[in-house]
DNA sequence: TTGAAAGCGCTAACAA
DNA sequence: TTGTTAGCGCTTTCAA
C-alpha cells in the first residue's frame, strides 16, 4: 500500500497524489477529490519515513528529562506537548532516569531519529555536557530547567537565587533564626544554584546555617525521609527546613510526623516547584511554584526561532518564581 | 555526512561501511578496524530514517496513556521503557490527555512514523473503538489497563473485580455498614469493572449503598474534592468512601481535612493504584496496589511475540492486586 | 569477504 | 495544473 496505488487507482502520477494530500502545492479540487477518494478506499495511510528522508524534516521535536517520575518534570513536559502542537510538531518523549550514560544514549537516539529539535534538562553539570554538545552541534537544542556549562545553547529556567531571596525572606518574618537545607548532590546548575542562594541569603538575613545541616542526596521521597531522620537526630534542631524540591519535603513531612515533630509548630519546612501533591501533604506544604507554563512556552519559542534558522546569541531566560504559602510555614 | 563519505575515507565501499558498523555480516576486522577510524575521525552518527525505510523497522515502539500527570501511567512508562531497552527498542510516549480525537491523531502518527508496535491505554471503551482497530489492522497492538470492546488485540491489566473484592472484604472487617463510590464517568472498561464490582461485593457482603452515594466524575485530585464536598452536604454519610483511584481519594482526604471530619475516625477512605504519593496524605491512604512491573513486563512480552510474527490467539491476562493497609481506614 | 547496483516510498526540480 | 524523473541515505541481494 504505497502512494503508487492510490496514484493508480486515482489515474494520475504519483507527484499529483503527494500534492493533493498534502496540499502544499496547486492541485484541482476535481483532482484532488478523485485522489482523496482513492485514498480512503485503499485506507492509504502515508509512510512518515519516506517523507522524512525525502524532506529532511521529521516535525518530530525530542525530548529528554531527568525523570518522567517527578510531578515537576512530567508537567513540563505537557506544557510543551500542549505548545508543541500548536506549532504542528510531535514530541518525541525520553527519560535519562538520572543517569548520564542513559542520557547520551538518548541523544544519540533522538540525532539518528532526526529530530528536528531537541528540548532537554541535563542530568549533570559536567559529565552531561559531551553529550549535549554532541547533540547541539547537530540540531537546534534548547535546555530546559538545569543547563551545562560549555554548551552554547539557549536556556529557560526559573531565577533560582530570586526563588531562594522569596522563601528566606518568607522565613525570617516567621523569626526563623536557623535553617537546614536538604537537596540533592550538586551535580547540576539548578542545584547549585539553589544551595548558594540558600548561603547567602540566609548571611544576609542573619539566619544561622551550621555545617552539618545541609544535606545532599537526590531529588525524592525517600531522601527527604532520610534526611530527616539524620537531621531530627542531630544536635539542636534548626527553626526551618528548607528543601530543594518537594519530593523531598514531602518525604520531610512524612518523618516529622512519624517522630512526632510538629510542623510548624517545632519545624518550618518550605519546599520547590510547587506539585499538585504539595497541596496535599500534611500539613499542606509551602513551596516555590515555577511558572511551568511560561518555561514552557519559552523553550519552544526559543526552539522554533532557531529551527526558522534565525541566527541569534543563545538566551538565558530565567523567569521569575513566586511563593504558594501553605500551613508548612505558618504558625 | 552520509556513508558515503565514510566509504571514501575508509577506501572500502558503502556496503562494506554498513556492514562493518552494524555488525551484522561478517566483515574482516582490519576493514572493521578501518571503518571505524573513519567513522570516528567524521563523527559519523548514521541517518535512522533512511535505515528504516530501508529496512521498514524503526525498533522503536510507541505507547499511548490518557495522562502523564497521574503517576500510575507514568509508572507504568517507567516499567515499559525499562522492559522494552532489554529487548533493544525505544519508547515513543504519547499522552492522548482523556480526548478520544487527539488518541485517534496520536495513532495515526505513530502508524506513518513506522513504530514496530503499540501499547495502549485506550482513552475511552467506545469512542476509542474505531482508532484502536485501526492502528491495530496495521501493526502490533497491547492495550493495557483498559481495553476497548470489538477490537481482538492482547490485553493486560488487573482483575478490577479481584480488587474490589479485596477492598470490601476489607472495609467489612472494619465493620463497616454503607458505603459510598467516587469514581469517573462510565467510560471506560477498568472504571466500569470497578463500580462493578464495587456493587457486586458490597451486596454480597451487605454493605448498604444508597444511589445518590455513586459520584462520577474524572481521575482527578480536584474531582475528589467536589465529590467530597457533594458527599459530606448530602443526607447521612456513609460509613466508608471507596474511590476508584488514589487521586480522587487524595482529593478526598483533603476535602474531609477541610470540612472536618476525621478519617478515620468519622469515616474510611480507599483509593486505587497506590501511587508513591498514597503513602504522604494524611492520613495515608489504604490503596489497591497494582502489580506496575508485572504488568508492563507482560505487555512488552506479548508485543515482542506479536513483533516476532508469532500467531497466537489474543491473550486477555488479568493480573491479580495485593491491598495495601494504611490509616485511613485503621480506626 | 567485498563491491556494484537496485530500490525502500516519498517529494521537489524541472519540463510540459 | 500535471507528469517525468532523480534522488534522500541506507541495506541487501547478487555476483565476484
Amino acid at each position: 500500500m504505497t502512494i503508487r496505488d492510490v496514484a493508480e487507482l486515482a489515474q494520475v502520477s504519483t507527484a499529483t497524489v503527494s500534492r493533493a494530500l498534502s496540499g502544499a502545492k496547486p492541485v484541482s479540487p476535481a483532482v484532488v477529490d478523485q485522489v482523496r477518494r482513492a485514498a480512503d478506499e485503499l485506507g492509504y495511510a502515508g509512510n512518515g519515513i519516506a517523507s522524512a528522508l525525502r524532506r529532511s524534516r521529521t516535525d518530530t521535536v525530542g525530548m529528554v528529562v531527568p525523570s518522567i517520575a517527578n510531578p515537576f518534570f512530567t508537567g513540563l513536559v505537557e506544557h510543551v506537548e500542549h505548545a508543541l502542537q500548536d506549532a504542528g510538531r510531535q514530541l518525541f518523549l525520553c527519560s535519562s532516569r538520572s543517569d548520564p550514560e542513559l542520557e547520551a544514549q538518548r541523544l544519540r537516539s533522538l540525532v539518528a531519529r532526526q529530530v528536528d529539535g531537541i528540548i532537554i534538562s541535563p542530568v549533570h553539570g559536567s559529565l552531561s555536557t559531551t553529550a549535549v554538545r554532541r547533540a547541539a552541534d547537530e540540531l537546534p537544542l534548547v535546555q530546559v530547567d538545569r543547563y551545562v556549562t560549555g554548551v552554547d545553547s539557549d536556556w529557560v529556567g526559573v531565577d533560582d537565587d530570586a526563588a531562594l531571596e522569596l522563601v528566606m525572606e518568607h522565613l525570617a518574618d516567621r523569626g526563623v533564626r536557623s535553617a537546614a537545607f536538604v537537596s540533592s548532590q550538586l551535580t547540576n546548575s539548578s542545584t547549585e544554584l539553589r544551595v548558594a542562594g540558600f548561603h547567602r541569603h540566609a548571611e544576609r538575613l542573619g539566619i544561622a546555617v551550621r555545617e552539618e545541616d545541609v544535606l545532599l542526596g537526590e531529588y525524592s521521597i525517600e531522601w527527604g525521609r532520610q534526611a530527616a531522620v539524620t537531621l531530627l537526630a542531630a544536635g539542636p534542631r534548626p527553626d526551618a527546613v528548607v528543601c530543594a524540591d518537594d519530593l523531598i519535603a514531602l518525604g520531610m513531612l512524612q518523618a516529622c510526623a512519624a517522630a512526632g515533630v510538629d510542623v510548624p509548630r517545632d519545624l518550618l519546612v518550605t519546599g520547590f516547584d510547587d506539585i499538585p501533591f504539595a497541596a496535599l501533604s500534611h500539613p499542606p506544604l509551602t513551596t516555590v511554584r515555577q511558572p511551568q507554563a511560561e518555561i514552557a512556552a519559552e523553550a519552544v519559542r526559543l526552539l522554533s526561532r532557531v529551527l526558522g534558522a534565525q541566527e541569534a546569541p543563545p538566551s538565558r531566560v530565567a523567569l521569575r518564581p513566586s511563593l504558594t504559602v501553605r500551613s508548612s510555614t505558618s504558625r
